[in-house]
DNA sequence: GTCGATTCAATAGTGATATCAATGTGTACA
DNA sequence: TGTACACATTGATATCACTATTGAATCGAC
């Protein structure tokens, strides 16, 4: 998987320190940088600290400037579905609200994404899709949420893959993250429900058939538990609802 | 607007070669780049070329590695949602491509997005949205459509914007050269249709009146207009039909 | 003799340092 | 109030030593 971020390199380490920094705000915006400053700080050559630099240019989280230094930007102006910032934001006291702005972009995404696999998916990956739903529902009947969470990874996976748009393939691995992360805060029940689980079916089942319309709506179906949650714990306390 | 990448900085310039290149197959996935071969191309010392490569790296369209070189990777791995690769894949062969997967990413969001700003939107920006619809309707009757998209483009930036969703605020900028670029494609109707017009009002007082669920049809309305256009593109000669 | 493990050297990226150029800010002075 | 200058800071280059990986050459065993 290569999940954390590469550690091996020197500039990357320091990515490491400062992206997180800024997004949890130890740099508020406007805040200025120097490179000497980061080459103290992090004991690195001027080399490793521009290259560092750079990358956080690119994401839009800084600015440099001849004479002035490296300027935090603003938040409206950051790279909002860079992968490497949605971990720093999940990682830090963003969390929680990266997971809500996550869950609603999903939320819209994943239904048309549905539809788009139901046309377009490969005949062998509509068949896995089936077989994914199918072992959701023997996991998820025998309690054992570890191995059903992991699926219910790959099938929205799988999903997103086979809608044929690159884009809506490249949130794959966000979605993935969301979901390993619903369960550290809560979000999923001791056992799945069982009305997520029949429009899992539901969704497999569409695709297979080629069923746009009917794999959209029961994604759709899936999604709304998930925003109903989301809602639900604003206003409450998490009794821990839905699934997706 | 700041539209074209900074080319200021000597990484920059090496960057805007090296990225379209990649991006338009020049070095296909697999190929490898040398940061030696990249100081000669470009003449350029190690440390421009460097930067360069860890900007494409950050990116995923490149890794380095020591002994091996500088690879390009598979297509699937490239973060797809960065703004700089989107708008080289827009200026390159990949143009039209590009311009469905945003476009059904767009008919995805936007809906959503409506609704969420019926709910959450500033009551000046609503005002705003309103007036911006209104001036829609005039321009539009009046054929001017340099003035129209620009006001359309508007239009579809702030209702992301005030979604208080920071994902769906942060494809505005895609979204706005999503709806630019379609009139060099011919995608727009030499009038906007009323259909369109109508549904843009629709959207405007829902929001307005906090009316999520009709802002969010109204949208979705737009949106498939759109998205069909794509669609009948694909069968048969594009005849210059909707617009949003 | 073939196959496998080990060794080793060539190679390309990685990191550090020194140095100069370019430039915009802020201040001091007219 | 306007202008010019000093200087801090990034931008860029050149060059050094280090490190890790590959792939071939070598060695050994079956």
């Amino acid at each position: 998987m290569a999940r954390s971020r590469d550690q091996s390199t020197l500039h990357n380490r320091v990515l490491a320190h400062v992206g997180p920094a800024i997004v949890a705000g130890a740099y508020p915006p406007g805040h200025v940088l120097t490179l000497e400053g980061l080459e103290r700080d992090y004991g690195v050559s001027r080399t490793v600290a521009r290259e560092a630099v750079r990358v956080l240019q690119s994401m839009r989280l800084v600015s440099s400037r001849p004479r002035v230094g490296v300027t935090v930007l603003d938040t409206t102006q950051w790279s909002v579905f860079d992968p490497q910032l949605i971990r720093w934001r999940l990682a830090g006291d963003e969390r929680s609200a990266q997971l809500r702005s996550l869950t609603e972009l999903r939320a819209a995404v994943e239904p048309p994404a549905a539809a788009a696999a139901a046309l377009r998916a490969e005949p062998a990956q509509r068949e896995r899709l089936l077989e994914l739903s199918e072992m959701m529902q023997d996991l998820g009947q025998r309690g054992e949420l570890d191995a059903f969470m992991h699926h219910d990874i790959e099938f929205h996976r799988l999903v997103l893959e086979q809608s044929g748009n690159e884009m809506f393939a490249g949130l794959a691995d966000v979605v993935a993250e969301v979901l390993a992360g619903r369960a550290e805060h809560h979000l999923m029940p001791a056992h799945p429900r069982r009305e997520a689980l029949r429009l899992h079916s539901h969704v497999a089942t569409a695709v297979r058939d080629g069923l746009p319309q009917v794999a959209e709506s029961a994604m759709r179906g899936i999604c709304a538990e998930v925003v109903a949650a989301l809602d639900h714990l604003d206003h409450s306390v998490s009794d821990g609802t839905p699934h997706g």
